[in-house]
DNA sequence: GTTGTAGTGAAATGATCGTTCCAGTACAAT
DNA sequence: ATTGTACTGGAACGATCATTTCACTACAAC
């Protein structure tokens, strides 16, 4: 809270009344982490037409931020929040659990897209689910290593089984 | 600390005597965990001989006593700490780094052992380094969810992966 | 100009927590 | 029996921190 007065300028008072406290305060961070950060960074997943192409630059672009800004990284706000998970709040986890959901949706969507398959296609939940929590980790692998080129190697690996995958689900589609 | 006391039923003055504070406990901790914990559960892919089925049996095993403790889990100290550091302390990270180098090379064993090339093969050292990195955000998901079902099928999922990727990389191999 | 709203700046409160200290106890060694 | 070691139980200290309170200021509305 002190850090917060000091960087933002905003005086407690106001803090504490624009929020209620401390949590709720964080509560209200992690809902505008949502709607800003994820949404800029996951849009294009998310986006009519976003294919197999989309998710990669899903990858490479949030490697490209991290190298601007410097490694180590932060993470996601998402995925720190489910490790340091400790008195398990309800209402918390719940928003920690939307956004593997929303994570999920949107790859499903753009792999669905990709593959020419009905984003319910089970295979395609499959992999959708299975590419958040891969991603998800390498997020927080980003906190503990100083080597971008093998950030970006990882990410590679990661699109690389993807599309063997894919390859496997020939239906009725073009795929890139 | 307090709850330290309360749950070991060892007096303050003794832990503060034997380890010098708090971030040494909690160094010796994580010591601890690495030869114990993870040797326990990663040791099967470690050992001499191990193959494929034992990175399955390590996923498994590991889930399967996740079933018994209940959901959500409590992830993976490893993981969990990564995600928590925001203090960088150099000596913590370091010991985290060694956990992710750890998994990468028993890994990289075993799947060389599955083909039948080097483990320092480099697509073999890749896969394996991508496989630590879905495996920490595996565990990290376990803490936030129910679904035992939607845990077991995502590591099915990652195998199924890792599999098609293997069959990509024939070499000199018998290859089950 | 007055009123109301929103915010600042700083002090004060109360709880939590890491750490230290010490008197007393259990017990093994000699 | 005595000495030494290791531990307990609990008190106490000091720092940190979330939260509250309040006098004062800036400013828009009317």
């Amino acid at each position: 809270m002190d850090d917060l007065v000091r960087v933002t300028g905003v005086g407690r008072g106001a803090i504490y009344s624009d929020f209620g406290g401390k949590r709720d305060l964080f509560l209200a961070c992690l809902t505008h982490y949502q709607d800003a950060t994820v949404t800029q960074a996951f849009g294009g997943v998310e986006a009519e037409g976003a294919r197999l192409s989309a998710i990669e630059a899903y990858l490479s672009n949030g490697i490209a931020v991290i190298e601007t800004m410097g490694l180590p990284a932060q993470g996601c706000l998402m995925g720190n929040t489910l490790s340091e998970l400790s008195s398990l709040d309800e209402e918390i986890v719940k928003v920690v659990r939307a956004h593997y959901d929303r994570l999920t949706d949107g790859f499903a969507h753009a792999l669905a897209n990709e593959v020419g398959v009905s984003p319910t296609d089970v295979e395609i939940q499959e992999l959708a689910g299975f590419l958040a929590i891969s991603a998800q980790g390498l997020w927080a692998y980003t906190r503990g290593t100083d080597n971008i080129n093998d950030l970006k190697k990882k990410a590679g690996t990661l699109i690389e089984l993807v599309k063997l995958k894919l390859s496997s689900i020939p239906l009725e589609s073009d795929s890139k």
